[in-house]
DNA sequence: CTATGTGCAAATCCTTTGCAATCCA
DNA sequence: TGGATTGCAAAGGATTTGCACATAG
């Protein structure tokens, strides 16, 4: 995929360019959260995914390695409230696109809204409070369609 | 105090709405909520704190009782990314208000904004994708004032 | 060649759970 | 009284760390 391998070199320079190493480990990873661009995976979901590409790994590299995307801006790490971190490249890499998250509180299940109207506010709440914004995330929770009718947390 | 007096009283009824007790110890827990409107406490940070009031508490009963407390609508969870889960009373409950957080990438601080003009953005998109919404979570991040020079996580 | 990165196992941290004793309604 | 709640200690799960070895540049 050209995608994907553009996407490939631009996190090899952004490494490169910070003097950390483009490891086969850290290919193999981007690999995987490439592949799966559309889910929100954990550490272990990465972990259980790259062992197919690369059986030798340790899930600890992989915890590093997402931590060193994190800081490097490739990715950021959301919390959905099941215990662990999950994570979501930028919208920089890869064919990502800025987005939201509706979140049922009943069934747990998470869908992504296309949307991006928040500019003006970010703009003016940076202004406001003299705070360099970069980015933003947002969360709504509620009742998705299917679970409307039961109010109560499973 | 009057408000944290009326505070009680409101859980108080909302537990017994449900069916659940109003113990001394959950007494206890909403004291140090209310007493400390304006932080984000941690489950360790109410222990802490209401040991003075019950020194015979149990890390546990404040781990249940938060999350008590979060079913029944009384408060609910945010990460910040610092490895435990933080808590904020909900609006309804004491002096509260909507609002959002900036989150400083290089010192962690978190500043309050109280603002809230998604109203508009929430009923639209709650149509659109066919979503009861009921709640939202908005976290810009960025740099402080006092950071925006050194752009780079401590 | 040498600083960086890695795998493994052990350690750590936050949170949950089992159970007997206790307490509220 | 009787079911809900609690405290304690132990278990659980996610993440981090120490260290000897491997590897990218």
């Amino acid at each position: 995929m050209d995608k994907e391998r553009s996407a490939q070199a631009e996190v090899r320079d952004i490494l490169r360019a910070s003097k950390y190493k483009y490891t086969r480990q850290r290919e193999k990873i981007m690999d995987v959260l490439l592949e799966n661009i559309d889910e929100h995976l954990s550490a272990d979901d990465v972990y259980n995914l790259v062992k197919d590409k690369a059986p030798d790994i340790g899930l600890s590299t992989v915890y590093r390695t997402l931590e060193l995307f994190q800081d490097c801006n490739i990715l950021h790490g959301i919390d959905f409230g099941d215990g662990c971190k999950r994570y979501e490249l930028n919208h920089e890499i890869g064919e990502g696109h800025h987005h939201h998250h509706l979140i049922c509180l009943v069934c747990g299940q998470i869908i992504e809204v296309k949307d991006d109207l928040l500019e003006n506010l970010e703009k003016r709440i940076g202004a406001e409070y003299n705070f360099d914004i970069c980015d933003h995330q947002l969360k709504f929770f509620g009742y998705c369609e299917k679970c409307a009718g039961q109010k109560s947390p499973v």
